[in-house]
RNA sequence: GGAGGGCUCGCAUAGCGGCCGAGUGCACCGGUCUUGAAAACCGGCAGGUGAAAGCCUCGUGGGUUCAAAUCCCACGCCCUCCGCCA
């Protein structure tokens, strides 16, 4: 949720955002008029309830006639004050359900557009030449068959589309990008976490996946209950209503965990292979800090991101999300594309959002220092999500005969150095 | 799924429908004393909102009442026992 005191302040400002976003800019002037309404009934409530409070006290030390004519009198007022409670409580709800609608305010940095409209910060490595190397490059399908690591078509037979069987050196891979993961980033700090991947809506209302997200959201609705799109969802729910010590922050937290993706509205996209699916694992970084360092971090968790890229020897490139293809809780994205040859593009492999506070306020999530207790930053950043970069892993290293050398990082975890044809 | 017990300010506890936003002990913070420490003693010590007055919060939500931590109802969570089970 924005800040609304910042809204009451800066109405241009949350309006130029929502605009950037391509977004209802009108729900702006509602929020301002329905908290308007709101304070005006707490302060009405609040007066007669002070009466009321008054009142009974009096009740209670007195006796006789006096008594008699106070109870009358306590009694029509118990009837205003009950009212001007429903009325409050009506316009608190009110008052909620508009401001939980406006998205993060944009960074002024984030590059205003579409999906289209992103800015590259940079390339990194330089994506190899397969014809001068001499044979056409096999995609992951492919090599996936011949190495026995990945099976669609069994995944589809059980599971349906967009599903698929880790097999063999398929699975391996997954335990040792898993292994590498948790090992570097418990290295940096991070404290490993395997969280719940069901949980309530209050956990899934906190972190911004209910609104704009929520058609990609699998919902049980028999026990109203949500399977995560991603462990951030139980990760930032983790201190929710909590307040957390200052000198603990940055609290640095790294989770494994299944995602779980409906992907409503990307028929026909990325039908082949494991790009895009239903399910599958990921490892992800997630930081509460101070507000001010919120922008520091986001650099870090970057980082992190890169060097793993990096100890995978995989080309990429990073991009600053266009304002139109940001989350409603992100006030500023950095995705990383890795170069998939068969595809000839970069596609995106790993993601890092800063939040900032807002998802720190709709969880209650706030951090107390010298001066009063504030609420929290949140970042995310995936460290390893696990089907795209295998894709990428087998794409990027492949042999002309289909065998597929294994990054020097991952080979302490795999045990081997070249995944071969079964 | 069935039967019981419990949820009060960090922890442990007290709490008659009005004098309870709430006592006590421990912990914690500050001070006196001490070469230093311990002990002792003195003082402070829940949070939210608000400029303040005030208002709100005793698991959550409803209800009864002029007035609820205290009475009633529902739900949640925790613990014990029984059944089922990865």
């Amino acid at each position: 949720m924005i800040d609304l005191k910042f809204l009451r302040e800066n109405p241009d400002v949350v309006r130029a955002s929502q605009k950037g976003r391509g977004e209802d800019v009108t729900i702006v002037d509602k929020v301002l008029a329905s908290d308007d309404a709101k304070r005006v009934a707490i302060t009405e409530f609040e007066q007669l309830r002070a009466q009321q409070n008054v009142l009974s006290k009096s009740v209670g030390a007195a006796s006789g006639d006096e008594k008699v004519a106070l109870l009358a009198n306590s009694k029509e007022l118990a009837e205003k004050v009950k009212a001007a409670d429903a009325k409050r409580a009506e316009l608190e709800a009110v008052a909620l359900s508009h401001a939980m609608v406006i998205s993060n305010i944009l960074d002024p940095e984030v590059p205003i557009g579409g999906e289209e409209d992103f800015v590259v910060i940079e390339h990194v490595g330089t994506p190899r030449d397969f014809s001068s190397a001499g044979f056409v490059p096999k995609d992951h399908v492919e090599l996936g068959k011949l190495l026995g690591a990945i099976d669609t078509e069994r995944g589809a037979k059980v599971s349906g589309s967009r599903s698929y069987y880790l097999t063999g050196v398929g699975a391996l891979l997954e335990f040792a990008l898993v292994n590498y993961a948790i090992s570097s980033a418990t290295k940096a700090g991070f404290i490993p976490v395997i969280p719940p991947v069901l949980v309530k809506p209050a956990a899934m209302e906190g972190t911004g996946f209910l609104g704009q997200a929520a058609e990609n959201v699998y919902h049980l609705e028999k026990d109203d209950y949500y399977l995560v799109g991603t462990s951030e969802v139980p990760l930032a729910a983790f201190h929710m209503d909590e307040v957390l010590d200052v000198a603990k922050l940055p609290l640095r937290y790294a989770g494994y965990s299944s995602c779980f993706r409906r992907e409503a509205g990307s028929y026909g996209k990325d039908t082949r292979g494991i790009i895009r699916v239903h399910q599958f694992d990921k490892v992800e970084m997630f930081s509460f800090c101070k507000p001010e360092e919120a922008k520091q971090e986001h650099q870090r968790l970057l980082q992190w991101e890169k060097d793993f890229l990096n100890a995978m020897e995989i080309p990429y490139r990073v991009i600053d999300v266009a304002s139109g293809d940001l989350g409603s809780s992100a006030n500023r994205k950095f995705d990383i594309e890795a170069w998939i040859p068969t595809q000839d593009a970069y596609r995106e492999v790993t993601s890092t959002s800063n939040c900032t506070e807002f998802q720190g306020r709709r969880l209650n999530i706030r951090y107390k220092d010298s001066d009063g207790t504030k609420a929290i930053a949140t970042l995310n950043g995936t460290l390893v999500a696990i089907p795209r970069m295998i894709v990428a892993i087998l794409e990027n290293h492949q042999n002309a005969d289909g065998t597929v050398n294994v990054p020097a990082a991952l080979q302490p975890f795999l045990g081997m150095t070249r995944f071969e044809l079964v």
